[in-house]
DNA sequence: CTGTTAGCGCTTTCAG
DNA sequence: CTGAAAGCGCTAACAG
């Protein structure tokens, strides 16, 4: 049995509040200070926070609910999420949701049986009654890089249908004309994306026939499938937009495969700069996210509603992007 | 407030025994149950596992300590890891060391004192002295990917030394002479490695100059400048072996910008294979981990520990590797 | 500055 | 099968 605030109390004669003010930081005796430590040391004393955060009804724990772990994207933003709130005093508590909505569902619920003080949600559904286990325990939620079609949160993300816009101005401005999308339909995101990449078109007074416009899934098998689609089509696009990291890893792929190099045969525009992609020949034209201000934005703003220093509504903050350049884009 | 069990109680007039007993999976009277389920719905009741876990003593909650969530690699095994864990009715608290030894330090007490009913590490030190709070508390511990040079845990990992060494006869069967090495001497696995390239050199009689043996961190950074080295000698290796993913990615994008290509004036053998290095021409021969069956049997094994159905001493597990070919290694 | 005491929400004897 | 009561380890009044 690891030991307790009782066995300090035994070992130096002192009770049970003077070793819980010592332990919280409050003014001590310097002797009784030297006693407390003494037994804490010869103990191995670790306050358990357990029961602490059962009598604070604070836990400084913060979950993060993340669509999945194993991408990439996510683990650059738990970085500097973790590292934000490390520096608050706060913990993270991160529950990987598969991908799965139903996995997502029972990850709220954990969260908020472990008494997390806030959650930080990158979402993997697009309607929020998910998250009505954190309202009905009066829990904060921020959102992160995907906003709720039906919910108010503050949410920290870019703005991806101006991002995906003034993007797509070097492929236009370089006078591709059949241009092809590659998007995802199932998360906000990719739906942004689409949405501002039909905008440049239209604005640009180009057409996007059905067979150029491939949809589905935030995954490497849609950027995959979607481009050798693309290929293989008796009219191919000239340029292509791939509306995220994997997505566009997906689409490398069959370009690989496929023989077709880019820019050559095909202009490319990309999205979620990753230093991975630095390492490609040709280097493609990517859409980059400033992650660390979007998560240490993400926590200021959680870490206002949780000390309830801010009664304002919720508030979408949208980021702007930089386009990283490459070569593998080519003037027509 | 959110609700509690008390006031479940109230509104069924059942004691607070009959409903703890439902709660935890115990045979109820059927009109009880419905009475007790109408009040759950209605309250909103959700478990606080703080107070459970302050009785029980268990948390069903495995700390993930993990030296860098940024690392691709972390963030797969991450996924594996969290999936068994939830088949088996057990979430995961991730913390991220970002590869500093104090931050791992502070994370082992978090854990801790979360309460947290086993750790799987992977650690960023090598001495084991920083794992000695779960020791003190009685806190099973299982390390993953990173064996410690001084401690005594079950570990999950790949047998570093024979999978570098066989992975080498295929630069050394083609009758590379001038091989040289790009490795980590920071944590275990580079040490490892770069014992197996140094014993498959020797054993095919061949001399590996001191500016062959770049050493340093596990890192892009390191990577990338022994490259740029590398390809600055006078006296140019035919291959090069770099040994993990964030060093063969900084290769890479020294290759890249260098304008050295591979096979052609160089060739190439990297570590741990992600789907991003399908993209890469050439493909790089890549030695490639059993992620799952690593995350699987880690999870097995620190939950016999943590049921304490097993009395035995500590084992490595040494799994081993695949090597995935590619176009990346001429045959001189 | 220190001590006493009540109680956070739950599980777990032990009776009934 | 159900109920009453004790207690997990800690903090937070309050009194001294």
């Amino acid at each position: 049995m690891p030991a307790t605030i009782v066995d300090i109390k035994e070992k130096t004669g002192l009770s049970l509040a003077t070793i819980s003010k010592y332990l919280n930081g409050g003014n001590v005796l310097p002797e009784n200070r030297v006693k407390i430590e003494a037994a804490i040391k010869e103990l191995h004393y670790e306050v358990n926070e357990l029961a602490r955060g059962l009598v604070t009804n604070r836990t400084r724990t913060v979950g993060l609910l993340v669509y999945s772990i194993e991408s990439p994207f996510s683990g650059m933003l738990l970085h500097h999420v973790g590292e934000a709130l490390r520096r608050n005093g706060y913990g993270m508590l991160i529950v990987d949701s598969c991908d799965d909505e139903e996995v997502e569902r029972k990850n709220v619920r954990y969260l908020i049986n472990k008494k997390v003080d806030g959650i930080i949600a990158l979402p993997v559904a697009s309607k929020g009654d998910f998250l009505s286990p954190a309202n009905n325990a009066h829990v904060p939620v921020v959102l992160m890089d995907r906003s709720l079609s039906d919910a108010q949160y503050d949410c920290v993300r870019i703005d991806n249908r101006k991002s995906t816009y003034y993007a797509m101005k070097e492929l236009i401005s370089r006078n591709h004309k059949k241009i092809a999308v590659i998007a995802s339909e199932r998360e906000y995101t990719g739906r942004e994306r689409f949405n501002g990449f039909m905008d440049s078109m239209r604005d640009a007074g180009l057409d996007v026939p059905a067979d150029y416009q491939v949809r589905g899934t935030h995954s490497i098998a849609t950027g995959y499938n979607g481009m050798k689609k693309l290929l293989s089509l008796k009219d191919r696009p000239t340029g292509v937009f791939m509306s995220n990291y994997e997505i566009t890893l997906g689409g490398m792929l069959a370009m690989n495969e496929s023989g077709f190099r880019s820019p050559d045969d095909i202009s490319l525009l990309g999205f979620d700069d990753q230093l991975f992609f630095h390492v490609l020949q040709p280097q493609v034209y990517m859409v980059e996210q400033p992650m660390k201000a979007m998560g240490e934005k993400a926590v200021e703003l959680l870490l206002k509603r949780i000390k309830g220093t801010t009664d304002e509504a919720p508030m979408e903050i949208a980021m702007s992007t930089r386009l990283q350049t490459g070569n593998s884009i080519k003037t027509l």
